[in-house]
RNA sequence: GCCCUCAUCGUCUAUCGGUUAGGACAGGGGAUUCUCAAUCCUCAAAGCGGGGUUCAACUCCCCGUGGGGGCACCA
């Protein structure tokens, strides 16, 4: 068989969602699995609903989510490719020459100023209740589709349709099949919205006398709450928006692949190189599912526990930098170097994400952090938090400061003389150094904060 | 209304005629602990209904029902 070609192709009239983010990646994915091409073409055909805005929204997205391109616009190292150009506003003159050719076929008319394709078949005309008019349907060689994931279609009954409307435009039927046809593509993987369109496009490719792609419609992705596919205008729907908050593109990844698809046996985090391994179009379920995000969540925790000291310091500090001119990154990032990499590695393990960020080490950044009132009046109610208050100070004045655990062994120490125990101490200790109850290791955040520091803000606490 | 399509725990899913119907997220309980998480153990939780086919049906077929998609001179 000769090489796999695919293709994604978005129309940037609005901003690139969870389900367009699936759509590629199982295309991205059957590409590398099968070692073939992954085209990104353009179809803005559109002009009045285009934007540039939305076009870098796609560059931007495929390239966080790290899938590459290898024909297409030329964006950084993706693009190129010799079926070109790759933007369907720039191929006018392809269409005009592909639109003779199914004139001279004689399949098409003009109607209205338009240029219609005619259906093959018997005809008949029949109230349309939804369009509140008569149309004329066209009972035709049953337009059958061979499916990768449904099997068998067949669609008995269609309409004509416009390729090229009164204004000269060609119309997304006419482009898109042209465009498969130019760039070669042997399969057409896209979402189930798009079924009932093929049985058109396979008539167009047999009038072109060009050879049918190879289908495959994936199923859709529903809205985490509501009924329905899920669109630009639900919430948690761009994938723009897991990028500003924090998610991880491989947890992200991981998690799509996982909705509607798996590996077979019971795993579900794995490298997308494995993913890529064992991925085909067989194994791609038919049915719809709907997007969790607490699943997400937690994929994006266990990616971001085993992240490297080095690229976790390196991602939370983008993270911060892209908050832009909150007051939480501006001091964050203002902080020495080093000290913010303890600070981050220290709270590494405890995160289920990046956006946690910024409320969860506030207080490392600055002295004027503020106090969670129940915390405190939790922590205030049992024993006598002042006296352990200055038991401690006492205590860490001169405690060893080398490690958490001489930290540790030193407040337990304490405790032990009194017949108390190290959470007696922990519980006030962590209110005055922090404001709140929650939080990475107490003795992991004296280290941090450094004697100094601690000591400060044990002797500035007041239980008011 | 017409056409297409789908159907296992709340959610994502495994099962390709014979299983105590498995896993994961979420939820309950417990262990651990320095708070909160994490982790470990544990509990609860499913084959839409009705007909067939078969020695045997979650699995195959049909009919319902329910969900989803489509029905433009949008893509």
């Amino acid at each position: 068989m000769s090489q796999v070609r695919v293709r994604f192709a978005p129309s940037p009239t609005g901003f690139f969602h969870i389900g367009s983010a699936r759509t590629v990646l199982f295309n991205w994915l059957y590409a590398r699995h099968t070692g073939g091409v992954f085209v990104l073409r353009i179809e803005d055909t559109d002009a009045a609903r285009n934007s540039e805005e939305f076009l870098r929204v796609i560059y931007g997205s495929l390239t966080w989510l790290g899938l590459n391109w290898d024909e297409g616009p030329q964006v950084g190292a993706c693009g190129g490719g010799d079926c070109g150009p790759y933007r369907q506003s720039e191929r006018a003159h392809i269409y005009r020459e592909y639109l003779e050719k199914l004139k001279a076929s004689g399949r098409t008319y003009e109607k209205d100023g338009a240029v219609w394709f005619r259906l093959l078949g018997e005809r008949h005309e029949v109230f349309d209740e939804h369009r509140k008019k008569t149309v004329v349907k066209v009972k035709n060689a049953p337009a059958v589709i061979d499916d990768r994931i449904r099997g068998r279609v067949e669609r008995t009954e269609d309409e004509d349709f416009v390729i090229v409307r009164s204004d000269g435009n060609p119309v997304f039927h006419f482009v898109n099949v042209v465009d498969d046809i130019a760039m070669k593509i042997t399969h057409v993987i896209r979402g189930e919205d798009h079924l009932s369109n093929t049985s058109k496009h396979v008539e167009l490719f047999q009038a072109f006398g060009a050879p049918v792609p190879a289908y495959a419609h994936i199923p859709l992705i529903l809205k985490q709450n509501g009924p329905g596919k899920m669109s630009k205008r639900d919430q948690g729907a761009l994938i723009e928006e897991y990028q500003k908050r924090g998610f991880l593109p491989e947890a992200l990844v991981n998690f799509l692949c996982l909705l509607g698809w798996n590996p077979g046996d019971n795993r579900e985090k794995m490298p997308i190189a494995e993913i890529i391994r064992l991925f085909d179009l067989p194994g791609v379920n038919q049915s719809n599912a709907r997007f969790d995000e607490k699943k997400l969540t937690h994929m994006n925790m266990a990616y971001l526990l085993e992240l490297p000291a080095d690229v976790f310091v390196r991602r939370a500090r983008a993270h911060f930098a892209q908050l832009g001119e909150t007051p939480f990154s501006k001091i964050a990032l203002a902080a020495d170097e080093k000290f913010f990499r303890e600070v981050m590695l220290l709270c590494q393990p405890k995160l289920k994400g990046l956006e946690e960020l910024p409320a969860y080490t506030a207080y490392f950044f600055t002295e004027n952090f503020s106090v969670d009132v129940k915390a405190r009046d939790k922590a205030m109610a049992k024993g006598d938090p002042v006296a352990r208050l200055r038991e401690l100070t006492g205590t860490l004045a001169t405690a060893d400061w080398s490690s958490d655990t001489a930290i540790e062994e030193a407040i337990k120490v304490l405790a032990a003389a009194r017949g108390l125990g190290f959470g007696d101490y922990q519980a006030v200790a962590r209110l005055a150094l922090s404001g709140t109850n929650v939080g990475p290791t107490i003795t992991g955040m004296m280290r941090v904060l450094g004697r100094e520091r601690v000591l400060a803000r044990l002797g500035r606490f007041s239980p008011g």
